[in-house]
DNA sequence: AAGATCACG
DNA sequence: ACGTACGTGATCTTG
């Protein structure tokens, strides 16, 4: 076998340009060079160089000026000019190639279509019997035969679709030889080839199946039938015309050979400040690991040396200290505890766990007031603790650091947080661990020496760190973000109590719903079938049954619950499936997915994610006790799952009245926003009267419901489009509404289009405690992207507000809980939830209202609302 | 491994 | 060249 790939420069960069979408990455980079273009480009290369080959070479346009416009002037005409971002990014592709030691060409008067087609014919004369062109350009589909193949690309550059002898005609409905024939008779509107006026798709490729080529339907016009026959006639010359111009060119005189296309060896040092310049991190990390895999035998750890503790290492000498801990799996709660990786000025040691447990110099160390420095306070705390042992004086968390410098950037894995802020050796955590179902531990020798290598690398970073968090006035909430890890890392130890009798009685009524629904359908339907499958699902209901469809997606047709909706009045099997989606959902994530987290003493230990979302939420895994069902009547059962662990004990609930509406008041100062959060009066309410002009006593539910939409939207970064499929309204309607609130709403409005600018200026968003989020999206020119930058800037600085305000709300509850014995156990967004001890109640309740309405000051009111009762839905 | 769906704020 | 409100996690099916 001889393999050659063949890659269309100028169409690839061209698309990755435009197709950013499935990268993000539209950031310039430090010395202020687009690169999205060239991120798409060099990503898809270093995939495609992966695989095994003999040669490869890739083809650029020279200039404007072609073959073809000397004979067609307006060929290409009416095209938009190349943006000046993406010219500025092509000779970096070339440079990049050079550094990859790839062939690569342009010719002048040639487009980069006929330079791949001539190297095509070439190979495929010349013995290759594996030839492949990558190209977002369908011209290049002529070129299908035989050993040849072309690869389009889909969406963006993050797929290809091949096209081969085999599947051309099903795909397209007629040969690959008969491309041009198809341009001359349909014509081209992005090369601006007209075709023969009048005929499409259609009548194309009928055309083309009865006759082969244009000329021969030119030829045989006389005996075509009615309209086409006219429009063939009249049409031909230009046609025939169309039909030259969209024919490649196989035959240039080449300036170079085949051979000069061989596979060659990357200079990999260039490559190396290559990518670095470029700062294309995920490629300089790809290139990494297969380097990786590629010198396992010879690669040279981290050059340190140290040892393995023992029960008699004295410990006693240590002052701040450096103490990573090193766990097999994620779940702190669970995970095997294998170690610390443990530094001082003087000392390097991995301290196993048994030597943990036993030696006494270490647990004094730990317990002692020197300073310690750690990745991951809550891992750390939590695996500590678990065995009794207790740690003091954490005075740094890098983890947490990197969460509130770059929350994009915070990982679990150490290297992937520190790799944009400095260049490191270490390894990549699945190096060490394995990756997805190959995940096993290692010995100690290479997992110890990578532990202390993290604690070493972590020392090296922690004064850079600091410094950036005193740069964005983030000292006071990285205070807080450490001092609320232990909150966190005690409501995972303490877990919830789950009542194992109401799951299981729970579960036999649904599995009975379940058959019952599940036997209705499949009569409905005429036949058993797997529910679950959307792809089957959607061949019954719309092919077999005919419902009308509306929505598709990628797959097929969308059975998704808001096309079944509108199909329930009429069709009973919607409803039905409506109905089992709701029970199986129920079933699984809820009823089954508990059981396989209950642990003996039936508590739930939930993983509260701390470095995470993007813009200062917490999350929750293991389960995910922030999505517990509470909408609907039947999701609510397993709310009462949920009890307290005391005797004669209940659940306290205290959430938040509307903060982001409040937090959005305060921060826009709008007037009228502010004063009917002083008035009291119900917002959405007071909302509507606004937008519907009328008194408030006329304030109708359907008015009210509007109006709320509208207020979520607000909060979102609302589009008229948004705002029509939540309300159901026409999405013109939609676009009146949102107009009329921002006449009443001018301060928000104000507020929002700052928002944008500051974000777009200096790169992020801020909240009120200086939480960052960067949106590279704002320097984007792909319209979706910049579209979703702007509404993740209006919607980044209240959410993370909130955020901020909720967490230093638990810290100082938790300080002030000291001495009771009721626990916190969940946070909901803008809900804590409390195991009360019987008799604390009342006093709890207050205190926890009184923090959670004063812990910040803000220009309205905070108001909570709280519930108590014997379990989590009567709370 | 990715996409679709649906649970929550 | 392209899809449509912000932020999440779990489960299931399919390529």
């Amino acid at each position: 076998m001889k393999k050659i790939f063949l890659i269309d420069g100028n169409s690839l960069m061209f698309r990755s340009y435009y197709a950013t979408a499935y990268t993000g990455n539209l950031m310039k980079n430090k010395q202020g060079l687009y690169t999205n273009a060239l991120f798409g480009f060099c990503n898809m290369l270093s995939k495609i160089l992966e695989e095994d080959m003999d040669a490869i070479f890739v083809a650029f346009d020279a200039g404007k000026q072609t073959f073809r416009h000397q004979s067609y002037q307006d060929y290409k005409g009416g095209r938009k000019p190349m943006p000046d971002e993406f010219r500025v990014q092509i000779p970096y592709i070339k440079q990049y190639l050079d550094i990859l030691n790839i062939r690569h060409e342009e010719m002048l008067l040639y487009e980069a279509d006929d330079l791949l087609a001539t190297v095509a014919t070439l190979g495929k004369n010349n013995g290759y019997d594996d030839i492949r062109i990558i190209t977002g350009d369908k011209d290049l589909l002529q070129m299908v035969n035989g050993p040849i193949r072309v690869f389009l690309t889909k969406k963006g550059v993050g797929e290809l679709e091949e096209y081969n002898e085999e599947n051309f005609k099903d795909k397209m409905g007629f040969y690959p030889n008969q491309i041009p024939d198809y341009k001359g008779l349909v014509g081209d509107s992005s090369d601006n080839l007209p075709g023969i006026k009048g005929i499409g798709e259609k009548t194309a490729c009928k055309l083309l199946d009865d006759f082969k080529t244009l000329e021969n339907i030119v030829n045989n016009a006389s005996i075509l039938k009615g309209k086409t026959q006219i429009l063939i006639q009249e049409g031909a010359s230009i046609g025939l015309k169309c039909k030259l111009l969209a024919t490649l060119k196989k035959d240039i005189d080449l300036s170079f050979t085949l051979n000069d296309t061989l596979r060659k060896e990357p200079s990999y040092d260039k490559l190396v400040v290559f990518l670095k310049e470029m700062e294309f991190y995920s490629l300089l990390k790809r290139m990494d690991k297969i380097h990786v895999e590629e010198n396992k035998n010879e690669k040279k750890d981290l050059e340190f040396s140290y040892e393995i503790a023992t029960l008699n290492y004295d410990f006693t000498n240590f002052n701040e200290t450096v103490i990573v801990p090193e766990l097999f799996t994620n779940n702190e709660y669970n995970a095997s505890f294998l170690g610390l990786g443990v530094i001082s000025n003087t000392s390097y040691v991995f301290v196993p766990l048994e030597v943990i447990l036993k030696n006494e110099s270490f647990i004094n160390l730990l317990k002692s007031d020197k300073p310690k420095i750690t990745y991951d306070l809550k891992k750390l705390y939590v695996a500590l603790k678990r065995y009794n042992i207790n740690i003091n004086n954490i005075i740094f968390d890098g983890l947490l650091a990197v969460y509130l410098i770059q929350p994009a950037y915070a990982s679990d894995d150490m290297k992937r947080s520190f790799e944009h802020f400095l260049e490191t050796d270490l390894n990549y955590e699945e190096n060490i661990y394995g990756a997805n179902s190959k995940i096993k531990i290692p010995s100690i020798d290479i997992y110890s020496r990578y532990a202390v290598a993290k604690a070493i690398t972590l020392f090296k970073i922690k004064d850079v760190l600091i410094k950036k968090l005193a740069q964005q006035n983030q000292t006071f909430i990285f205070q807080k973000e450490m001092e609320l890890s232990y909150v966190l890392g005690d409501m995972e130890l303490d877990g919830l109590k789950v009542d194992r009798l109401k799951l299981s009685s729970v579960q036999k009524e649904l599995e009975m719903k379940e058959a019952e629904i599940a036997t209705k359908i499949y009569n409905l339907a005429g036949e058993e079938f797997n529910i679950n499958s959307v792809k089957k699902l959607g061949e019954i209901l719309f092919d077999k049954l005919k419902l009308p469809s509306g929505k598709k997606n990628k797959t097929g047709y969308s059975t998704s619950s808001d096309v079944l909706e509108k199909l329930a009045p009429t069709y009973e099997i919607a409803k039905c499936i409506l109905d089992y989606r709701a029970i199986s959902k129920l079933m699984s994530t809820y009823v089954l997915g508990l059981y396989d987290v209950m642990d003996e003493n039936d508590f739930v230990h939930p993983i509260y994610k701390q470095a995470l979302t993007l813009t200062g939420r917490l999350s929750s895994v293991e389960p995910n006790i922030q999505n517990i069902p509470i909408r609907t009547e039947e999701g609510q059962v397993i709310r009462e799952a949920f009890v307290s662990r005391f005797n004669n004990g209940c659940i306290l609930s205290c959430d938040y009245s509307q903060i982001e509406l409040r937090v959005l008041a305060h921060l826009s100062n709008d007037e009228k926003m502010v004063e009917s959060f002083l008035s009291g009066e119900d917002f959405h309410k007071q909302t509507a009267s606004w937008l519907y002009d009328v008194s408030l006593d006329n304030v109708t539910k359907d008015m009210r419901r509007t109006a709320k939409a509208i207020n979520f939207g607000i909060v979102y970064g609302m589009s008229a489009w948004g705002l029509s499929e939540s309300v159901g309204i026409t999405p013109h309607d939609a676009a009146n509404y949102i107009d009329k609130y921002f006449q009443t709403h001018i301060g928000i409005r104000k507020f929002l289009d700052e928002t944008i600018e500051n974000a777009k200026k200096n790169g992020y968003t801020e909240t009120m405690f200086h939480r960052i989020r960067y949106i590279p999206e704002l320097q984007s020119t792909n319209h979706n992207l910049y579209g979703f930058g702007e509404r993740t800037a209006m919607n980044s600085p209240i959410q993370g507000s909130a955020a901020d305000i909720i967490k230093l709300a638990m810290v100082e509850v938790k300080k002030q809980m000291k001495g009771m014995k009721s626990i916190l156990i969940a946070q909901v967004h803008d809900e804590l939830v409390f195991d009360v001890y019987p008799g604390e109640l009342d006093n709890l309740r207050s205190l926890v209202v009184k923090v959670m309405e004063e812990i910040v000051s803000l220009r309205v009111p905070l108001l909570v609302g709280c519930s108590s009762g014997e379990n989590w839905l009567k709370s």
